[in-house]
DNA sequence: AACTAGGAATCAG
DNA sequence: CTGATTCCTAGTT
């Protein structure tokens, strides 16, 4: 028997689904996650192999991974234009002079003596381990907020858990196993073994356990290094809360809230007019997936999200804009 | 085939 | 009670 995480590695590379990054930036194909098809403007993101990016505990499986890591960025050179250009309206803070990229660097070391050569390698590795647990952080939170749930999985009710099932099904084309794990806080969920697990489901109980271990693992780091943020604060924070009240979010404020965040949503909802509070939906399976992600509906559908913003024609929340359109609805009173 | 519109029953908070 | 969900019929693109 290997150390746990090396185990853990192991399981996670032979998955059946496309496992070439975890979150926004690269996951699949049905959220708006995507890189497939990036919008206009947006440079394509090449994927990422980073079986690195996959881990238990992410600071010490990272420093027995990057070497390898590096070596293949220095090959395919996937990970600069990656990381650099993941957030083409808001520079990423660690790269933001090109020299200090670690694979950029890495390219010209071969009239480097040994030792600048290791001193150069060592500290390219800090970055990419850096980079690498940054992008992990920022998926996690990145999800937190579409689920609204906390990070950490300890204080997850049985609803909260739900929702994560939901979510970690969906965005790794998992079948759907939520009734195995009823009742289940995220305490109890904590606790449970990777065998538990496929106790619980056979056929993916390792899968969810190790992505609760990515969760576990980054709520712990976050515990140790508050403030820390590593998570360049970009516009997934503010304003946009609508939610933080506690109470249950409308439809119109789920909206809102995917219309603030165009780079991670304008795959499957945009502003055509932003001023007039005119809005296209882009991909309408996309939407009303995420609208039942968020609150817990499996089945929700865009007929059935269509029908609820139907309702808002009466109240004066939303209505349809003044020359009509497939798709495009407006706000009756833009902020 | 997918979207639009709105009635009606039902549910959850 | 309200807002959302579910189901449905009928019309439109």
């Amino acid at each position: 028997m290997g150390s746990p995480a090396h185990d853990l590695a192991a399981s996670a590379l032979h998955l059946p689904y496309d496992f070439t990054g975890f979150g926004p930036s690269s996951a699949d194909s049905w959220t708006s996650m995507e890189d497939s098809k990036p919008p206009r403007g947006l440079s394509s993101v090449p994927e990422r192999g980073l079986p690195g990016v996959y881990l238990s505990r992410l600071d010490m499986y990272l420093s027995e991974d990057t070497a390898w890591l590096l070596k293949r960025a220095e090959v395919t050179n996937p990970l600069v234009p990656c990381v650099c250009d993941h957030n083409p309206d808001h520079e990423a803070p660690h790269c933001k002079e090109p020299e200090q990229c670690p694979v950029i660097d890495s390219q010209g070391l071969g009239g480097l003596s040994p030792e600048l050569e290791g001193q150069v390698e060592e500290r390219c590795l800090e970055q990419v381990q850096s980079l690498v647990v940054g992008e992990v952080l920022k998926d996690i939170e990145m999800a937190c907020k579409l689920l609204n749930i906390t990070p950490d999985p300890m204080e997850w009710s049985s609803g909260n858990v739900q929702k994560w099932l939901l979510w970690t099904e969906h965005l790794y084309r998992l079948p759907q196993v939520g009734k195995a794990f009823q009742e289940l806080t995220g305490k109890d969920l904590c606790v449970m073994s990777e065998d538990d697990f496929k106790q619980r489901s056979p056929q993916c109980g390792d899968v969810l356990h190790a992505h609760l271990d990515i969760w576990k693992s980054a709520a712990w780091m976050k515990e140790r290094s508050p403030g820390d943020n590593l998570i360049g604060t970009d516009e997934l924070v503010p304003e946009a809360d609508s939610c933080c009240s506690g109470q249950p979010i409308h439809l119109w404020q789920f909206l809102r809230e995917l219309l603030l965040k165009p780079h991670t949503y304008a795959r499957c909802i945009r502003w055509l007019n932003k001023e007039k509070g005119i809005f296209k939906i882009e991909d309408s399976a996309h939407v009303a997936k995420l609208w039942g992600i968020r609150k817990n509906r499996p089945a929700m559908n865009y007929d059935k999200l269509s029908r609820s913003i139907r309702q808002y024609y009466k109240k004066g929340i939303i209505k349809k804009p003044d020359v009509s359109q497939r798709l495009v609805y407006q706000f009756v009173h833009p902020v």
